[in-house]
DNA sequence: TGATTTACTAAACACTGTTTAGTAAATTTG
DNA sequence: CAAATTTACTAAACAGTGTTTAGTAAATCA
């Protein structure tokens, strides 16, 4: 009898609806505001209920961050088409930064908050842990290890290179989503422009 | 008569205290853990008391957020006096990173927290802004203008190379302190030495 | 000495994440 | 089909949070 199938499906849907009304909450007023009572009258069920498919509140925004992370791969993608590995990289590269300035939020939950690696600590060894972000950090790996293999750039160790390389990006982009660049008077859209010099001068630095 | 000096040296002593304390239990306990009603028992206060002497909270942790600039820079001055640009610019980025491995509360409220920069936005215009984030910033700035001038980095625009070469640092150490770097299995000394590395290899590519 | 200012606090407001005990409905069992 | 059990859910409480308000006692001024 489908019974139980029927359930766990039903508990599935419940798991769905309660990480996309919090999602969207999330996206339109932040983290803070995303509170399990909001959340709970969002999907007009009682705070306790949310406690029956999520062990806390950081293992649910473990889950809106899982998005995010399938939403950064998906663009991606597109990266991955591009057969010469120096211009991948940078192409990479300028997808992240992308990323980064047109999802401040789901940047900010993957690569910045606590949140999400608090969940992951709990569940110890569960899943390997990390999953999304040890599949990203793999894409810069091979990538990098390609063009030392081309001799297209200059350094021979390709994990310290995908360190400093994805350091260089994440340090970039978190310095603004953190507004540590109101040293620097300028509008959005010029240091967007910087951002991309920086990314640039990087490139260039790094090519042989 | 000196009874308002008298006055006005107690309300800054009692500002003091409550920022020593609150740094104490911020060192200790963490950002979240100091509230300001822990403080108040710390002190023998009440909590209200806190609100005649700051703002708010992110008033008080930009007041602690100061005290972790001038810690910063007081390291700092130990490579002002190297003579050679590029080995001095060498130097600053340890320093950096040293000082955010030691002490990680710090360097996340002065870099990554956004509690201090919100009370910075409330008081606009009262001091120009971020003044010890522009102090920190001159320092990279002229030293990578002598290094340009001095034709010991390959690259042209100082402004430009000082963004990277901070986010660069700063990615590096964020990575760590918000921890990401999870998904290499590495101990602490071996990350340790892997920053140190990408700092190294950092330097490399810009030379000459 | 009386008026006023200063320094402080008790208590409340409006929230937060989370847990517990209990209920009503769905499902399984005899 | 009726009784027993499991499932899905919630009201209410616990233990906190930042912040504000109204009121008090002491210090200072006139």
């Amino acid at each position: 009898m489908g019974i139980v199938e029927r359930k766990e499906r039903e508990k599935m849907e419940m798991r769905d609806r309660i990480v996309e009304a919090a999602t969207l909450m999330f996206l339109e007023d932040g983290y803070e505001k995303t509170s399990i009572r909001n959340i709970a009258e969002k999907i007009e069920y009682s705070p306790a209920t949310i406690y029956l498919y999520f062990k806390d509140k950081d293992e649910l925004f473990f889950a809106i961050h899982n998005i995010g992370f399938q939403l950064l791969l998906k663009e991606m993608e597109k990266a991955a088409k591009i057969k010469n590995p120096l211009k991948r990289l940078r192409e990479i590269g300028g997808i992240y930064v992308e990323f980064a300035l047109k999802n401040p939020e789901y940047y900010d939950l993957m690569f910045i908050m606590r949140s999400p690696m608090n969940a992951l600590k709990e569940k110890h060894g569960d899943e390997k842990c990390w999953q999304y972000g040890e599949t990203t950090f793999s894409l810069l790996l091979s990538t990098i290890t390609e063009c030392i293999e081309q001799k297209l750039i200059r350094t021979k160790d390709p994990v310290v290179a995908s360190m400093y390389t994805w350091s260089a990006v994440h340090g970039l982009v978190s310095l603004k989503i953190r507004d540590r660049y109101s040293v620097m008077n300028l509008t959005d859209p010029q240091l967007k422009k910087m951002l991309f010099q920086c990314l640039d001068e990087f490139m260039v630095l790094m090519h042989t």
